[in-house]
Order: structure tokens, then sequence, then C-alpha cells
DNA sequence: CATATGACACTAT
DNA sequence: AATAGTGCCATAT
């Protein structure tokens, strides 16, 4: 199972209304660090939307990107009751937290 | 095998 | 608090 492959099994387990960061995913595989190539992932994503990879922010709350357009991220975020201020998200009160 | 790339993260200003 | 550097890793060339 490539990197990327995983990434899109853990994020499968990331509810509605909440999000997780590229970070916390390249953790969540295994590999420190990553958050970049998380994001390269994501980018790809073949499994879209049953892989919601617009449920993926920066650590800092900030939205990211997102392959469509970041305008788009923020629409579904805020369709699944995520606020989203300034391009920003409460981590405090949406990250999902991964098992590690 | 060597380099370049990008939907990031962390530290120091 | 906001911005600029620098490091990082999987992939693509």
């Amino acid at each position: 199972m490539s990197f990327s492959e995983k990434c899109y099994a853990v994020l499968r387990k990331v509810p509605r209304g909440k999000v997780t960061t590229y970070g916390e995913i390249a953790r969540a595989v295994g590999v420190l660090g990553g958050a970049r190539a998380v994001g390269n992932a994501m980018n790809k994503n073949p499994y879209a939307p049953e892989v919601p990879c617009h449920r993926v922010i920066c650590s800092d709350g900030k939205i990211g990107g997102f392959a469509t357009g970041s305008a788009k991220k923020v629409k579904m975020l805020e369709k699944e009751n995520v606020e989203v201020r300034n391009w920003k998200v409460d981590l405090e009160k949406h990250k999902f937290i991964l098992r590690r």
C-alpha cells in the first residue's frame, strides 16, 4: 500500500463537521514531517468524494489549497457546519483527533 | 541516479 | 499578530 493510499485510508475516518491537518495525517501514517507529501496525495485524490479531502487544512487553521479552488473547499466545510472566518478554522472546535 | 515540485510546518523575526 | 526563511517528504521528470 503506497503512502497516498494510507493517507486516504486515515482520512476516510474523519467525520462530517470535523477537520484534520496535513501534518496530523502524515503522523497517523507514520511519516513525520510528511505534511507536504500529504498535500500532493490530496491534490490527486482519485477517491473523491468518498475520501473527504476538503476536511484537511493547515496546522495553523488556515484553509490551505484545493484542486478546484480553495473557495469551493470553504463552501463544502460550511455546508458541514464548520465555521470558517477569514480563511481560518477554529481547530480547538473542529479538529478531529486521529489515533496515533 | 539527480533534480524539481507542491493543497505544508516550524522558527525566528 | 503577521511575515519571511528554511527544512521536509513522497512523486514526477
